[in-house]
DNA sequence: AATTTAGGCAACCGCCTGATG
DNA sequence: GCATCAGGCGGTTGCCTAAAT
């Protein structure tokens, strides 16, 4: 194997997507796909590198893309499954079509997390409903287990884990799984929600997958 | 009207994971 | 089993615009 890594290609363009890259690639896309976004740039005649193209048609050019305004029930489940899953962006945003995870990151950190501060929620944590069932819930270990917990880095398992074993009633978690139109439960949600519903009742510090 | 400040968002960076040879 | 790569992800930066002074 002799690949070279794209950002190590000289002369590639960066910054803002100018309208004519922006045609160049949903043409190239629209005709060919982009089974390897690598090669992508080249083939279409971009100076960009494959993960800028990608970022580009992810974020901006896909003709699902959902723009504009977050709508109420679109904050909510943001707000309910940041408690869930922590920063999983990408988690978010697969049960909110036509959004981003880009953009609902964005849309956290420059509305929610502010609006959740004013509130008064300690440590950054998301929804102050779901904070309030977990300190509801405090009689149990997996509760301060789960507070503990909340602000993991994302990409860790035990945020899922942890969070909903003492925070997130079944209530709570119904409510979500429930929920349809525009907010429906990703397969990961589903995942997490299966395994919730099997070790309901059990209270220990580790759940049994 | 000019300047400064704050907010919003697009894009980049660096790391991780899974696939492949 | 190891090395390398592509794709994917979250964190962060920096530019642009609107609001405030």
């Amino acid at each position: 194997m002799t690949r070279t890594p794209c950002c190590e290609r000289m002369g590639l363009k960066k910054g803002p997507w100018t309208a004519e890259e922006d045609q160049i690639l949903v043409s190239h896309i629209q005709r060919y796909g982009h089974g390897n976004w690598r090669a992508l740039p080249k083939q279409a005649g971009l100076l960009r590198c494959g993960k800028s193209c990608r970022l580009r048609w992810i974020n901006y050019l896909r003709p699902d893309i959902k723009r504009g305004k977050f709508s109420k029930e679109e904050e909510d489940t943001i707000l309910k499954l940041h408690g869930i899953l922590g920063n999983r962006w990408s988690a978010i945003a697969a049960s909110l079509p036509g959004r981003t995870d880009n953009e609902i990151k964005n849309f956290w950190h420059t509305h929610l997390k502010k609006r959740i501060q004013k509130s008064g929620v300690h440590n950054g944590n998301p929804s102050s409903r779901i904070l309030q069932e977990a300190q509801a819930n405090t009689s149990s270990n997996a509760s301060s287990v789960m507070i503990a917990n909340y602000g993991l880095p994302s990409r860790n398992i035990n945020p899922p884990i942890a969070g909903f074993y003492g925070a997130v009633s079944s209530d709570t978690f119904g409510e979500i799984k429930d929920n349809h139109g525009s907010c429906q439960l990703s397969e990961e949600m589903e995942f997490w929600y299966n395994i919730y519903s099997s070790n309901q009742g059990k209270h220990h510090e580790t759940m049994e997958i």
